[in-house]
DNA sequence: TAATTATTTATTGCATGCAATGATATGCGA
DNA sequence: TCGCATATCATTGCATGCAATAAATAATTA
């Protein structure tokens, strides 16, 4: 962004929760960050707003900024938004694409085939499956630019990363357990995104608007009711309330 | 909202926006605002941040708020995204409706009915067309809660408003011309939104998702596509710029 | 002892003075 | 007259003191 402050404010704030050093719930005290940030009340508080806006922090007037919490309802809608948004932008890709569009997707798509490869080989595939979330990103923030739609794409960012700091926090909770158990169905589960991907790319490669759409339609579903299930498997209810008890304890 | 100042400051600025009293690429300076509204500049501030996120207003560092200005490339982002949304909303509503949602769904349809019966034969459609684009807004809203997603609800609410200012500026320079040779497409198109709208409603009603998201898609894309060759029409490109320029004489 | 009220304290909200910046106007030289 | 450098001015950005509010704690009474 630009060099005014409170833009320094609201990278460093939004920098440490997606690094999950501030949890969900934390209160976020202009008087403290002020002065851990060296600036004055007032830029924090802009910054707050912005960060506010980006669906990373909830205000409310007197009782101050907290980094979001999300319960399992909200947490739903936000996939089903990133459902409707992100196959509408695989079909507009399909229509608008260029070549190098399509080259751009096909690379993120070969890196993705390439880790999934090892991946399935494997012992531990810590490390490859972090790399691997990446390349998938690349894959979709690919397809969102080849859309041609800046507001769609600026929305799927901002709901993704939303996905992901709430996705970070659940599987801290998650991976404790069954790693064994998981290895098995993970690679189950790797292989199919291969599929899903490859599916979504060729619509998109020969400009089958409808296809690309459907195929991403069900891909996304795909990951959602995954991330759900794990969601009611690991506790009934109130699980981001449970975290953020939890979290209470990184208080810096 | 609350009785802090900066929502009294928010409700004045965007009543003002809405009303087309600021019209589009109008400078907002806090030091006036603040003055005419009888508060301090921070205060206004903070309501012009909101606005930002509202998408009624754009901000630059060191050079101040003004009323948004759309090109035509960003009106056509909005309309796609909306198209989404709704569309989806839409298959949602079907699936999660209620008999009392549905009942407000019927409701507000038959009120369209009423309506497009009386312009059908009335000499002079103008009073009654205000009223029709109401109860379309009432059903469009009664369907986007029957789908209970409050996060899709909110954005498409917020769609909804920035192109509602966007059309009033429009239809004020479209207006003046054709008035007789529109009242025959007038007609027609009135037809066809209550054969689409009613389309929507039977879908919703035998929770039918894919044929309920299918209408609607189809529905939007209709509305979207008059809009743009209306506007095309009107003039050949840069029709946002040309209305900043005249707006410019209503500055206060 | 429990509950309710009063008091204290911490934090947000608001206003204003000063500094930084970008735009505009002025003046100088070619 | 035109272009360019400089100065002036308006507006935003920033910091801080004070007021308002809500939460936590203490005190008082039934």
């Amino acid at each position: 962004m630009k060099d005014v402050n409170y833009n320094v404010a609201y990278d460093y704030i939004r920098k440490r929760i997606l690094n999950a050093e501030f949890g969900a719930g934390r209160p976020l005290m202009a008087n403290l960050l002020a002065l851990e940030i060296g600036l004055s009340r007032t830029s924090v508080r802009e910054a707050l707003r912005q960060l506010e806006v980006d669906g990373l922090v909830s205000i409310r007037p007197h009782l101050g900024a907290r980094v979001k919490t999300m319960d399992i309802r909200e947490l739903r809608d936000l996939c089903e938004m990133r459902l409707a948004l992100e196959s509408h932008a695989a079909g507009l890709a399909a229509r608008n694409r260029t070549a190098p569009d399509l080259q751009e997707i096909k690379f993120a798509l070969e890196v993705m085939r390439g880790l999934t490869d090892r991946i399935l080989a494997a012992e531990d595939p810590q490390p490859l499956t972090k790399e691997l979330m990446d390349a998938d990103v690349r894959f979709h923030i690919a397809i969102m630019s080849a859309a041609k739609n800046e507001l769609i794409k600026k929305e799927i960012l901002r709901l993704h990363l939303i996905n992901r700091i709430v996705a970070g926090a659940f599987s801290k909770l998650a991976s404790p357990e069954g790693t064994a158990l998981e290895k098995e169905e993970r690679n189950h589960r790797c292989r199919g995104w291969m599929v899903s991907h490859e599916a979504i790319y060729n619509a998109i490669a020969r400009q089958d608007s409808a296809a690309a759409k459907a195929e991403m339609e069900q891909h996304i579903q795909g990951i959602i009711d995954n991330r759900l299930r794990h969601l009611a498997q690991t506790q009934e209810a109130g699980a981001a309330r449970k975290l953020t008890e939890e979290e209470r304890v990184y208080v810096n």
